[in-house]
RNA sequence: GGGCGAAUGGCGGAACUGGUAGACGCGUUGGACUCAAAAUCCAAUAGUAGCAAUACUGUGAGAGUUCGAUUCUCUCUUUGCCCA
């Protein structure tokens, strides 16, 4: 027998495959549809093994839906703009699109490698122009419904880059890719409504059944909505002000009252923008980061006004008003009251500036003494020192009162708040969906008319030019517009709008007219299953379900709500890192060791290597493993079931050249097993008791509930189960007649996981390559016989076999025929006993 | 600081709604084959005691509920992620 060839074979099917179009999906309305998508990849250069995990999971359950008789949609696509191509252009004086295009057809040669059962036909790159012709005519759309707008705003400023960095972009203050210290700079910027949505978003998921738990958290907490309270305090001064609305979510610490903090954006900052102290203070603010973390840890400063805010509640109580760094003008009415005994923010703050700090909830328990001193008490408690709402439980009881009092008295209203902020989509960058947009000469904002989509972006172009290389071209810049001079938009759209609606785009690629088919999309949408990194959780999956908002918002042509009705989120794949003498970090195979245990530089048995612990690939870190070479030495198929094989999906997986071999040694076993079985099945003989339909039957069973579960290293662990079952028997004399049969149902339910493998074996047996998933027969799940466990006071002493279905009294009898139960049992007196049928008795005895 | 999760042999991990803990794989050890090695095959492999049958101990720590807890409840420790 030859070994398996895995190049040639892998090689042939991969080739049948795409000839026959075995994955193209077509609307057929007689059949259920299953819809399963992946995150699509950024063209970086190659593939790693992030990808091989993501889309051998989605290509399992693809391949199982399949065979169960759905219609299955399983498209790829590139999510093809974005910085890191305008970089490397930069770099190595090349285009963007050239050196991203270059990449996309290595890593579609690399994808198609792993034997993926995608419809290529539906492909899709965001920065080709059929794509973000269509992006160009939503954002016209969403602007013509009003939820697309233009708005000064204050924006992190990443001086290296020289653009704008979402909050997330900011870690510790500085710019997520260039490290260099964000500052506050106030620009023109285009934004999505998305807050709008916040009620719909949050509402939404609570539908979401299928989605991790986690993600659904994390997305309410991202909405924030909080419930709390507007008021409007009297203030007196030599401004002409007399009134200062906040927005507070603890109405009831009122009586704790000690100062008011205005956002140095405040409108009531104009009064003071001649004033040098405060233009200083502001400079000052502009060096902490606009992100909650970052005003959270930073040292709190305040500008002191010759304001006096005076407390609603009580008109003798009157407090300073500062300007604060800690408040924002996009949060509230970036103005808010400070009570430093019950929050920590505001304690700090008194603290500094030696305000006054008075206690008006003391914990339960604690008495009516209770004073705030060393830090703020937020937890629940009950209220002291606050005239009418003593004794009242805080915050539960307390809110209530107070708002009621303050809408009565005509002060203050109830308020429902979100932490959800407007998506600014502006950037100052090259390489994404120009915004379809121009100025006039007075600064009119024309959108472009739809028939002179789309706005192309130029090709040739300097990006070396300091700022946004569009802004810099002069050619393309100025348009006319029904005969008037105007000038483009020049920045471009952030990346997350392209990838917001792709999946939208994969139900009907190729239409010309409109982003999507509404045909198509009513049939295929939502996506069934989507699979994809957690790093997502929030944004990407927030903007999708946004979309589907803003598109069907007072024109709704869905029959869904949500686009993604399941969610999987994958682990990542880890490997151990490797450092030199001179802390240098090598790549594994840089790295050799005898033992395992020591590791030494290859080809220098005196360099020592420190190893590191285990973390997700990174090429910084140099713990890559390249998917092709692994690919070409050991195929698809082993790479599948090993990536697959030692971790649950869900976890992050280590990865391990042993566990790769081991899963190559399989698939070789499996081949041998093969040459086995069908020189055994001339040998089959009747009558014989028929494990093997028992034992596959069982184990069809087994793969259907792990399937569902997405228990994947289990489904492997079965395999190798049946591999072992199958040994065994195909070696013994004589075969139940089914072996043949059974060997076929149990290379369709491999299928999924080493579809080359299973397709040749199929065909060398003469059957089809790709079979309907095997019915499991009930009457081979059921045993005449069953194995009973016999405990004794809690604790397992025997396992008996008994007739299924054994009465209680039956089986104690049976019980005292075996010795070794009866030893312990016999002079002693059975107080009661449990008993479970088919499975357990525990028996009850007074020693 | 808040929220959510996790902790099982030397390692990765199994164990459906409370009912045989350690499936399966890796590693290790012993053996077969070989001049030898690789590959392959066979056997053993939670710990302790024992030739063995078997017994006792064991799912991060401590308590609780239960006839019975890896699984449920509480407290704690460590750790991961998200938010601050």
């Amino acid at each position: 027998m030859d070994r398996y060839n895995f190049k040639i074979i892998e090689n042939k099917w991969q080739k049948k495959w795409e000839t026959k179009k075995s994955f193209k999906a077509k609307i057929d309305k007689s059949k259920k549809k299953f819809y399963c998508l992946e995150m699509f990849p950024y063209p970086s250069g190659k593939i790693h093994m992030g990808h091989v995990r993501n889309y051998t999971i989605g290509d399992v359950l693809s391949r199982f839906k399949i065979s169960q008789g759905f219609n299955v949609l399983h498209p790829m696509g590139w999510d093809s703009f974005g910085m890191p191509a305008e970089n490397a252009a930069k770099q190595n004086n090349l285009n963007p699109k050239e050196w991203t295009e270059e990449n996309i057809s290595v890593m579609k040669r690399q994808l198609k490698k792993l034997g993926l059962s995608i419809d290529w036909d539906r492909e899709i790159s965001t920065c080709s122009k059929e794509y973000y012709k269509h992006q160009q005519l939503f954002f016209l759309e969403l602007y013509e419904k009003g939820l697309v707008y233009r708005k000064e705003n204050y924006v992190n400023w990443d001086p290296v880059d020289e653009t704008v960095l979402a909050n997330e972009q900011v870690i510790d203050g500085k710019g997520w890719r260039s490290g260099a210290i964000v500052e506050r700079k106030k620009l023109s910027q285009w934004f999505f409504n998305i807050s709008k949505f916040s009620d719909e978003l949050l509402n939404g998921l609570e539908k979401l059944n299928n989605w991790p738990n986690k993600v659904k958290v994390m997305q309410k907490n991202w909405i924030g909505k909080s419930f709390g309270c507007e008021i409007n305090f009297k203030v007196e001064g030599e401004l002409p002000v007399n009134e200062i609305k906040c927005y507070t979510t603890r109405p009831d610490t009122l009586f704790g009252f000690s100062f008011l903090a205005l956002s140095v954006d405040h409108p009531l900052s104009k009064f003071f923008d001649k004033n040098p102290e405060f233009i200083k203070f502001k400079d000052e603010c502009s060096k902490t980061g606009t992100t909650e973390e970052s005003i959270a840890l930073g040292e709190k400063i305040g500008f002191e006004t010759n304001l006096l805010a005076i407390n609603p509640l009580d008109a003798n109580h009157k407090v300073p008003v500062y300007f604060a760094n800690f408040v924002l003008m996009d949060y509230g009415f970036g103005a808010v009251f400070g009570c430093p005994a019950h929050d920590q923010r505001d304690f700090d703050f008194a603290k500094k500036y030696k305000l006054k700090i008075k206690t008006v909830v003391k914990p339960n328990g604690e008495n009516e003494n209770f004073e705030v001193l060393k830090e703020a008490f937020t937890g629940d408690g009950i209220m002291i020192n606050s005239g009418f709402l003593n004794g009242l439980n805080a915050p539960s009881d307390s809110i209530e009162k107070v708002i009621e009092y303050l809408e009565k008295n005509k002060i203050g209203k109830r308020k429902i708040n979100f932490r959800l902020k407007d998506w600014g989509v502006s950037r100052q960058r090259y390489w994404g969906c120009p915004i379809p947009i121009a100025y006039n000469k007075e600064g009119k904002i024309l959108p472009i008319p739809k028939k002179d989509l789309p706005v192309e972006l130029p090709e040739n172009i300097n990006l070396n030019s300091k700022g946004n290389p569009l802004d810099n071209s002069d050619e393309w810049k100025n348009i006319k517009i029904n005969n008037e001079n105007c000038i483009r938009e020049t920045d471009t759209l952030d990346t997350f709008v392209d990838s917001s609606w792709y999946f939208l785009r994969f139900c009907s690629p190729d239409n010309k007219k409109y982003p999507f088919d509404e045909n198509e999309i009513n049939y295929w949408m939502p996506v069934d299953q989507y699979i994809g990194g957690v790093e997502h959780a929030i944004l990407h999956l927030l903007y999708s379900r946004f979309f589907i908002n803003a598109i069907a918002y007072k024109n709704n042509r869905f029959n869904f709500k949500e686009p993604f009705e399941g969610l999987f989120t994958q682990g990542m794949v880890c490997h151990e890192t490797y450092r030199s003498i001179e802390n240098i970090w090598l790549s594994p195979d840089q790295v050799e060791s005898t033992d395992g245990k020591n590791f030494y530089e290859k080809g220098n048995g005196d360099k020592k290597v420190f190893v590191g612990p285990s973390e997700s690939m990174s090429k910084s870190k140099k713990n890559t493993i390249d998917p092709e070479e692994i690919i070409n030495n050991f195929g698809a198929d082993a790479v599948r079931l090993f990536i697959l094989s030692d971790s649950p999906p869900e976890k992050d997986v280590q990865w391990s050249e042993q566990g790769m071999i081991a899963s190559y040694k399989f698939i070789q076993k499996l081949w041998s097993l093969h040459d086995k079985i069908k020189k055994s099945i001339h040998k089959d003989i009747k009558g014989e008791a028929d494990e093997i339909s028992k034992f596959t039957n069982q184990l069809i069973n087994k793969i259907n509930n792990n399937l569902e579960r997405f228990n994947y290293n289990v489904i492997i662990a079965n395999m190798y189960e049946t591999y072992n079952f199958l040994i065994k028997k195909v070696e013994e004399k004589n075969n139940s007649q089914n072996l043949k049969e059974n060997y076929i149902k149990i290379l369709t339910i491999m299928s999924p996981v080493i579809p080359h493998f299973t397709s040749e074996c199929l065909e060398d047996l003469g059957a089809d390559s790709m079979l309907d998933w095997p019915k499991v027969e009930k009457q081979f799940l059921e045993d005449n016989k069953v194995n009973v466990v016999v405990q004794i006071n809690g604790k397992k002493r025997s396992v008996v076999e008994a007739d299924k279905n054994i009465s209680e009294s039956d089986l104690l009898n049976l019980i005292k025929k075996n010795e070794n139960i009866n030893k312990i049992i016999k002079d002693k007196k059975i107080e009661k006993s449990f008993f479970v049928q088919n499975k357990l008795i525990n028996i009850l005895i007074n020693e």
